[in-house]
DNA sequence: GTCGTTTCAGGGAC
DNA sequence: CGTCCCTGAAACGA
């Protein structure tokens, strides 16, 4: 090639613009080896630009992005993606000159972490038109910003999959400092304490049996009297569901880390269900005929264990989930629910018709035989006579992890007609038509719909990479304005997107400003993060001292009006879905909290997505009056623990 | 990606 | 109360 052409500025953007893509295909990679759980969200188109990118930069807010009736904001997305791009190069060099493998590996914590491998070196800032602004505010917390900066060196030692800074460390908590040193802080201990090794197995031991009952018992007190402190569960069904959610979730992450260094990482799932199980935390115990306290329809579960302990399907196992007929003092079974694994049931767009087939004759370890009318299969046959409702969940593939379901509850059916059938392998099986019950909120037909929605980009786009997408869509909510939600549905703990925006001094923002209506300001966690400690004394771990008291306000606004992504258009709810850490890029004394969402539960598709805006007026725990307090506003999240202003 | 293998648990029935 | 047995799914490797 000429040398000349190489100064050609058409060609040089053309390579710029290649590069950036190809920066792009490698942030997607890192991104999902940094992920929690391998579950990446976070959605970066496939023909990124950085000209389409200031495109959307330059452009007003609220415009043009309307395809068919909805808003787009994908390129707001390709924002996001270009903040992090530089602090992927950067963290890049750091990458290659890590010898431990081992940092490479997905986060699965049990607490609030702080990753901080994006290196974000605020040098850089001028080297690339970043689109996320990120200005120095003002220096502060000089002596504990030492401390800070000496974390990430430590960490390092230790058997973490990432480097992580728990929140403590962001928000130094003064009162604490003697005692709670960094020192002290022992995330993943390198020496093992014997209690931390794996949860107790089931055993049929006797000694080792009633070891373990003590030791569990002394547990339960312990975990009990932590439930009631926790606001929530005196507040309803659905915040105890999502507590016991929230801490299986943990639990599991947990148990899969510590299994992970032994080397023997198997059905974590099953451990974190057992051991509460064991515990007694579980809801709904009793099996009832009809819908689950604090389970709504469409409401999603990533593995069976899940629905076992909150009451929505008690078998681990099995599809048909049935009451004992001794039990209720009368001589027949009654279906309680049923798993629908997808195997078996039409494949046409009827979302109200399901056939299921009944349950036997199909052992591995036996030979196989006709199914008898017998558990299940009596249970629903049963049910049928009665007319009685059933609860049915659907499944469906995880978009984001091959070879694994994720089950979603689709509400009450009844069964409306029943056959035998021959299976393909020659027996005979029992065949239930289920009809669901009319009135009933979308479940599975949401889902069907966006499958929909998803084939038509796929059709268009050809040798696309199948990387991790998470299609957010900005709406018209009606009361609150615009509002954020996803077509993908979101495991608890995933990264959902930054904050992008102007960084601005709280001191010197006028909240009150019409100019701030779309800004953040980092005030205090909602106690619901703390829940994310409640696994940690199952595992007898201590749990970390990260209390609402010891969370400290960041002196930061980010406004979003000049520059953004579509953080900005998510709601304030009392009752909310996500939750924001600020994360640390850097790991100089130059550092700038970034504000990170992630899913504190499992968030169906097509739901809002919120988080706690806090409160615009005088903190809790503060006495006297607050320098910074502004007006409040009505807050309009409808839930029932709302606080009625925000 | 697909197939086969291994391993795990709750709870009804007795 | 203890034990057997029935029930698939998650994870991993070939």
């Amino acid at each position: 090639m000429d040398a000349s052409a190489l100064n050609d500025p058409r060609l040089k953007a053309l390579m710029e613009e290649e590069r950036t893509k190809a920066l792009a295909n490698e942030f997607v990679a890192k991104l999902t080896d940094v992920c929690w759980d391998k579950c990446i969200t976070g959605s970066i188109g496939s023909s990124f630009s950085r000209s389409e990118a200031s495109r959307f930069q330059q452009a007003p807010p609220d415009t043009n992005l309307e395809i068919d009736g909805r808003l787009m904001v994908e390129y707001s997305l390709r924002c996001d993606l270009v903040s992090l791009l530089f602090t992927m190069e950067n963290s890049k060099v750091e990458a290659e000159t890590d010898v431990q493998p081992l940092e490479r590996k997905p986060l699965r914590s049990l607490a609030p972490m702080l990753p901080t491998t994006f290196g974000y070196d605020v040098e850089t800032q001028s080297a690339y038109p970043m689109l996320v602004f990120v200005m120095p505010f003002r220096r502060c917390f000089s002596s504990e910003r030492r401390q800070q900066s000496s974390a990430p060196m430590k960490m390092k030692q230790a058997p973490v999959p990432l480097k992580a800074t728990p929140i403590s460390m962001a928000f130094p908590v003064p009162q604490h400092e003697h005692e709670t040193s960094d020192e002290d802080y022992e995330p993943f201990p390198n020496q093992k304490k014997p209690t931390l090794q794996k949860p107790p197995k089931r055993t049929r031991q006797v000694g080792d049996c009633d070891a373990g009952n003590i030791k569990r018992r002394s547990i339960r007190r312990s975990l009990n009297k932590d439930l009631v402190s926790c606001p929530s569960t005196s507040e309803g069904p659905s915040e105890s569901v999502e507590v016991i959610m929230t801490m299986f979730d943990s639990l599991r992450r947990r148990i899969l880390q510590l299994d992970e260094k032994e080397d023997a990482c198997r059905r974590a799932d099953l451990k974190a269900g057992t051991l509460m199980m064991q515990n007694g935390l579980r809801i709904n115990n009793l099996k009832i005929i009809g819908p689950v306290p604090g389970v709504e329809i469409g409401d999603i579960f990533f593995f069976r264990i899940e629905m076992c302990i909150v009451g929505l399907h008690a078998p681990a196992m099995a599809g048909i989930d049935y009451i004992c007929a001794k039990n209720v003092g009368k001589d027949e079974t009654l279906a309680v629910s049923i798993i629908s694994s997808g195997g078996y049931e039409n494949d046409d767009d009827d979302t109200d018709v399901l056939v299921y087939t009944g349950q036997g004759g199909n052992s591995r370890h036996k030979e196989k035989h006709d199914q008898k009318l017998e558990r299940g299969n009596l249970a629903l046959m049963n049910s049928m006579k009665k007319k009685n409702l059933i609860r049915v969940v659907r499944s469906a593939q995880d978009p984001f992890c091959n070879s694994s379901k994720i089950y979603i509850y689709d509400g009450l059916y009844k069964i409306e007609d029943s056959w035998m059938d021959k299976a393909k392998n020659g027996f005979s099986v029992f065949k239930y038509k289920l009809r669901r019950e009319p009135g009933q909120p979308d479940g599975i037909s949401v889902w069907k719909m966006i499958e929909k929605w998803n084939r038509i980009p796929q059709q268009e786009i050809t040798v696309s990479q199948k990387g991790a997408y998470l299609n957010f869509e900005v709406f018209w909510t009606g009361d609150r304005g615009w509002g954020l939600r996803s077509w993908d549905p979101i495991r608890a703990g995933a990264f959902i997107c930054e904050y992008a925006g102007h960084v601005m001094d709280e001191l010197h923002t006028n909240m009150d400003d019409k100019e701030h209506e779309y800004a953040f300001q980092a005030s205090w966690f909602g106690y619901k993060v703390l829940k994310w400690n409640l696994g940690a004394e199952l595992l007898e771990e201590v749990s970390g001292n990260v209390t609402t008291e010891s969370l400290k306000k960041l002196p930061i606004v980010i406004s979003a009006k000049d520059s953004g992504n579509v953080a900005r258009f998510l709601n304030h709810s009392c009752s909310p879905n996500l939750l924001w850490q600020p994360v640390q890029y850097d790991h100089g004394d130059d550092s700038y909290p970034h504000i990170m969402f992630f899913a504190m539960k499992h968030i169906p598709p097509m739901t809002e997505l919120t988080y706690d805006y806090g409160t615009r007026g005088t903190p809790p725990g503060v006495k006297g009056e607050f320098p910074n307090a502004c007006k409040l506003k009505p807050c309009l999240c409808g839930s029932t623990n709302c606080r009625g202003s925000f």
